[in-house]
RNA sequence: GGCCUCGUGGUGGAAUUGGUAGACACAGCAGACUUAAAAUCUGCGGCUCGAUUAGAGCGUGACGGUUCGAGUCCGUCCGAGGCCACCA
């Protein structure tokens, strides 16, 4: 028996239950063959910085209720942890301290680990990994060559985005308003062969299968569809009055073939291959096509959206009318990496067209119009809606639909163009010019071009002696390291210095935590059974790249037999960011134990006297110093008080503010249940209903806890749960035993609380079922069922309105029937009062609901 | 520019999905205990009017609509945020 006269001392329990978690092994998850149905839960494993942070806590802290739910449910839970270990930090930090990235980063990752201890969550150690461990890796690159077999790779010659700082190249997707992701520094456009992943043969369905993925926010799955970017159009010849060389037409994609009436003049991208060709023989338009390369596509480009035209002097013959003779431009808003890189432009129905057509006074004709305005014309607006066909021959009087089905039907039917569909998505572009990364299991010889690594010399390692002094990739630099013979003649080649993108890596690791299997990335049995993960969580940043990269990667490992499932994730959460108030005195930043606040809620350097302007609440973050580390919150109030901060109050999906006042109020929380063990009680865990009022009450209020609680956690609703709890301790700690009934039945309530508090706070779970005598660890008690029986009361109350505003409340039988309700409705005191002297007109009864009256 | 989400007390947020708006928590006020403070316990708390009570009116960004009944559905507008962005 604790001395409960003292307060409740986390540092002294959290310790003991961790270690007690550890020495009965109960997070291990089971073997396939395990009774339980599985259930396998997942947070995205961390990147190993060097500390967590608040974010990890409640990403951590969600997984971890989820996990320990099921389990006390009765599934077999998976529910490991890993590192996301390779990336540009590690380079970064070995170039700054003058270490080593893998000894940085593994240190890093013992760090880290012991503060995910710390917090009790309920995981299964066993199966940690690193991916930069070549046990990971090398499974990887066995894959990769796998995927290669199968056709899912290319390596092609490509214009890709160049971090000029980095040295590195940039997917789209890290490109954030033309600078590269991480140095900021604007990013150049570079040809260079590369690898790629063909993720654009699964457009198709990648966005087909977002149906399908009930789970999931719609938000979510709205980002990924607005990302692949389907489109439906016509794909059909132009053809030049002139050939130049090979080319003797202009193959252009519109999504507006009803406009064709209005074409007014075609443009080609700075990078078509016509625009290639013809600036070989003409200085002007290569100097044009170098500003377009420098101009980029930043979000001030784009907003100045300047359109920028060089008029090639050829022309193009109407596909519907060969006499009619389009002018051909090269144009920098035409991109060369969507469609066919060229077409048709009709300015009065596109934006873009008409700023073109007005800068370089092109015709303008208007063939679409709205349905009620005859005489409508487009002057310096684009019209982009709904109407009717105008101006366009046999097309005239349709609307823009059936126009284009017709259009798109002539052309088929003559064989001059067809019906085509097309992606935004490109391919995943995976070659990065870094050292801390996968290396790409290639050996590239003059003589036999491209030769994978035979399968017995995988892993393909990364050297330890490497140096960071000078800019570009270490592997390029290493003296010995790229030097190796021919796998197939023997003669003299390089290995491939490239590594794979970091988000390789991150795209199967879920499957690899099913069976840490030694000759295999997976085993088949394993990975079948625990595959889909039924609850992944993480963070919205993740929504585009991470999770659509893991979807076509797991497509691509069915295709190749690594394991038999389409769809990674069943279940996604996405919770929301940690904030914090941000302050800032003449100095700049500062963080907030670096300021006080005095009674009148002014707030002051640490000095007492400087005054400190409280800025936003914006996400914690390094640069803005609004961060509190969780090492101190645990040390000071211990992993349940952090846990339970993080899981009330704020939806989980939505941003939650970190604040003193709110820690302080989950600490006291935690010190109420602890008074709640001030005597000795005898250990009830069930119970019948019990007869007597008080009792009855009580009992009563456990069973809508444990149903409501029970069904928050289903749903995620951990910030609602931790309400319903909320007033169960509040109950328990009012209510007064009267009777030796009452006694059992506070002990029986207390035990239920236990149980449904330890997804939550765990430790102070344990330490309070020991206290009741409860058998075993809490953390392998079944979850309790309500009894809602006892809820079934033969009364109920009803609020009685009057034109909708409730005047009053009625306690009827449940059985009564309407006219019973209405003639007792008609008679409350407070309903009378607004009835006398008018005309009822309507009863309308909601069994068990409401009552509405209405009167004039 | 396109697509999407969200606007509820001093604050974070609840609201059985069209049926008692403001649960629960934080901050606040008053009281009890204490020499005092902290901790704890009790009570109050949307706004306006009503001296107070009883009570009445108003109230979920604004305006309109549908309905017996709207925070919830529809329309228009205002505001905040997110994602994508010269994607033909």
């Amino acid at each position: 028996m604790s001395d409960i006269s003292r307060p409740y001392d986390p540092a002294k329990h959290e310790a003991h239950w961790q270690k007690a978690w550890q020495q009965e092994d109960c997070f291990s998850a089971g073997a396939p063959d395990d009774a339980r149905p599985k259930y396998y839960v997942l947070e995205m494993f961390p990147y190993p910085s060097g500390r967590i942070h608040m974010g990890h806590v409640r990403n951590y802290a969600m997984g971890d209720v989820v996990a320990r739910f099921k389990k006390a449910q009765g599934h077999n839970v998976l529910h490991p942890m890993g590192w996301d270990a390779f990336g540009m930090p590690a380079e970064n930090a070995a170039m700054e301290k003058n270490t080593h990235p893998a000894k940085w980063t593994y240190g890093n990752i013992d760090a880290m680990r012991a503060q995910l201890k710390k917090l009790g969550l309920s995981i299964d150690w066993a199966r940690e990994f690193a991916t930069c461990d070549p046990e990971y890796y090398g499974h990887e690159q066995a894959m990769f060559l796998d995927f290669l077999e199968a056709g899912l790779v290319d390596r092609r010659e490509s214009i890709v985005n160049w971090d000029p700082v980095d040295q590195t190249v940039l997917a789209n997707e890290q490109v954030i308003d033309g600078k590269g992701w991480r140095s900021g520094a604007p990013v150049e456009q570079k040809n260079l062969t590369q690898w790629f992943l063909r993720i654009s043969d699964y457009a198709e369905d990648l966005l087909a299968a977002l149906d399908t993925l009930a789970r999931w926010p719609e938000k979510v799955r709205l980002m990924q569809a607005n990302w692949i970017g389907r489109s439906e159009g016509l794909e059909c010849r132009f053809e030049l009055s002139q050939a130049v060389g090979e080319m003797a037409a202009l193959e252009i994609y519109t999504t507006r073939p009803d406009t064709l009436y209005g074409a007014s003049f075609c443009a080609i991208s700075p990078d078509h291959p016509l625009a290639v060709q013809l600036a070989e023989n003409d200085a002007a338009l290569a100097a044009f096509r170098t500003e377009c390369a420098q101009r980029g596509t930043s979000e001030a480009d784009i907003e100045a959206g300047e359109k920028l035209g060089f008029d090639t002097g050829l022309t193009a013959r109407h596909p519907l009318d060969p006499e009619w003779h389009l002018p051909v431009y090269v144009a920098n808003f035409v991109l060369m990496g969507y469609g066919t890189g060229a077409i048709f432009a009709c300015p009065a129905h596109d934006q873009r067209d008409l700023d073109f057509a007005l800068k370089y006074q092109l015709p303008v004709t208007t063939v679409v119009r709205p349905k009620d305005e005859a005489g409508f014309s487009v002057t310096d607006s684009a019209y982009t809606g709904d109407g009717v066909m105008v101006n366009s021959g046999a097309l005239d009087g349709l609307t823009p639909q059936a126009a284009r089905e017709k259009i798109i039907a002539q052309f088929e039917a003559q064989e001059r163009g067809q019906r085509r569909v097309n992606f935004r998505l490109r391919d995943w572009g995976i070659s990065r010019q870094r050292y801390w990364g996968c290396p790409i299991p290639i050996i590239l010889c003059d003589t036999c071009g491209c030769v994978p690594v035979p399968r017995a010399d995988l892993p393909v390692t990364l050297p330890d002696d490497v140096s960071f002094d000078k800019p570009g990739n270490p592997l390029a630099h290493h003296p010995t390291w790229k030097h190796v013979a021919c796998p197939k003649c023997g003669g003299a080649a390089q290995r491939e210095t490239d590594t794979f993108d970091t988000f390789v890596d991150s795209s199967w690791y879920f499957a690899r935590f099913t069976e840490l299997a030694d000759d295999a990335p997976t085993r088949v049995a394993a990975v079948n059974h625990w595959l889909p993960v039924d609850q992944y969580i993480g963070g919205i940043e993740h929504a585009i790249l991470h999770l659509l990269y893991a979807r076509f990667y797991t497509r691509a490992m069915h295709k190749t037999g690594h394991l038999a499932v389409d769809e990674p994730f069943a279940g996604l959460f996405t919770q929301g960011m940690v904030c914090h108030e941000t302050y800032r005195d003449d100095t700049g930043w500062l963080a907030p134990d670096e300021i006080t606040r005095i009674a009148d809620g002014a707030v002051l350097a640490a000095d007492g006297t400087t005054p400190v302007t409280v800025g936003a609440v914006e996400k914690m973050s390094k640069s803005k110093k609004n961060i509190v580390d969780p090492d101190d919150i645990i040390a000071r109030y211990g992993a349940d008080t952090a846990r339970w901060f993080m899981l009330s109050d704020s939806p989980p999906e939505r941003d939650v503010q970190w604040t003193q006042d709110g820690i302080e109020g989950a600490w006291r929380f935690v010190q109420k249940v602890w008074r709640l063990f001030d005597k000795n009680m005898t250990f009830t865990d069930t119970l019948a209903a019990p007869e007597g009022a008080s009792a009855r009450a009580l009992y009563a209020q456990v069973q809508t806890t444990i149903d409501t609680v029970t069904r928050e956690l289903e749903a995620l609703g951990f910030n609602r749960a931790v309400a319903r709890l909320y007033e169960l301790v509040n109950a328990l700690a009012a209510f007064k035993p009267a009777s030796a009934e009452d006694e059992k039945c506070r002990a029986y309530g207390l035990a239920q609380l236990m149980k449904l508090l330890s997804p939550m706070m765990p430790h102070l779970a344990e330490t309070g079922w020991a206290e009741l005598g409860g058998a075993g660890l809490v953390a392998n008690a079944a979850w309790p069922e309500a009894d809602m029986s006892v809820l079934v009361s033969d009364d109920l109350v009803l609020p009685v309105q009057v034109n909708g505003k409730k005047r009053g409340e009625i306690s009827v039988s449940k059985t009564a029937d309407a006219a019973i309700i209405e003639e007792m409705a008609l008679s409350d005191a407070g309903v009378k009062k607004f009835i006398d002297g008018k005309e009822l007109q309507k009863v309308i009864i909601v069994p068990g609901r409401i009552v509405n009256l209405v009167v004039k």
